[in-house]
DNA sequence: CGCAAGAATGTTAGTGACTAACATTACGCC
DNA sequence: GGCGTAATGTTAGTCACTAACATTCTTGCG
């Protein structure tokens, strides 16, 4: 293991412990630092930002390459939905719990809220590009991808703010469900 | 007109002027408060954040009001949308060209577009809780409220960005339409 | 095994958004 | 015009984040 992803990981976990005793707001990135044993940079050069320990996402191809092979005579929400079920069938399921205490911190912070929907942007943009791909229209399309993209986030942040023991793939199955089965 | 609306307009418009004149990210508000004759401290005291001079939404109220009013057989999704439709119908429309200017704005930068997410949070729990009062599960409708902000916001960006006469009303018009039209 | 290249980290200095506490000015009403 | 209070100024500080340059550490190669 390189040295790089060692440290990236020391600050990772320092991060968490944190963020989890006092909160995310409450702590700083000199804190962070100085319980990984390393400078205030240097958590600089291994995250973006504060906000990327607990934010970052790379789902995009997976998800866009499902979308366009869907079923062309589905509807573009359907599509959609269809795609992201897909996608997530061919994906290792994460460790549910580590998950879902991130998940919890960002649910408590409206920064963080806000830095997720940010930082989902490009997948919004790759669902969009895969339904123009499919024909559909162009506004349709950027408002379909950011309403779906929505709707996973806030099935995410509500599973893991919710106590119980509901699996996170049921939760995105059940968050789909809802979204184009509602209408 | 009192002082402190006074005030609070000089910095707007100085504030919406340096972002067009050189954009968003590269004004700081030092020279916002310059330009309006004021402090640095004087512009946080009129506005809670750099960005709350372009974002802030009242709109909730109305909303939640109108979807509680829709036809009680509408499945969720539907209700939410028809909702938006009468409170929108509601409404005096804004100068749209005002509008638009600040939402290119929005548009251009990721930071704002986060803001804007954060800022509709509001909106959006208005709306799961409209939902929620009709009957509607607690999860499908955290889902579906999410959704459904995060469509509009989708279509009034769009609008903003692209060039064209069309008027803001259809743009929202047709963003729901797509939404609850198209699964 | 030792030694250079290159990666990883440290150091210093600075910017910009935002906050707190206290002093000062200006407005608006009687 | 004076007086209370709201609005602004002043100062000092915190925190996220960046840039430029110096230093150490790792690693592959002879």
């Amino acid at each position: 293991m390189s040295k790089r992803t060692r440290t990236r990981e020391t600050l990772f976990t320092a991060a968490l412990e944190l963020f989890d005793e006092r909160g995310y707001e409450a702590t700083t990135v000199a804190e962070i630092a100085r319980r990984a044993g390393v400078t205030e940079m240097t958590f600089f050069r291994h995250f973006p930002s504060k906000d990327a320990v607990l934010v970052d996402d790379p789902y995009d191809p997976l998800i866009a390459d499902a979308i366009v092979a869907a079923d062309p005579a589905l509807p573009a929400l359907a599509a959609v939905t269809a795609g992201v079920r897909d996608a997530w069938a061919s994906v290792p399921p994460p460790a549910a719990a580590a998950v879902r205490e991130r998940l919890r911190i960002v649910a408590g912070s409206p920064a963080l809220r806000g830095a997720l929907a940010r930082n989902s942007r490009a997948t919004e943009q790759a669902i969009a590009e895969a339904l123009r791909c499919r024909g559909v229209a162009s506004r349709p399309a950027v408002v379909v991808a950011a309403a779906a993209v929505a709707a996973l986030n806030g099935a995410l942040l509500d599973w893991a703010a919710v106590e119980g023991d509901e699996s996170l793939g049921d939760a995105i199955l059940g968050a789909l469900a809802a979204l184009d089965g509602a209408s």
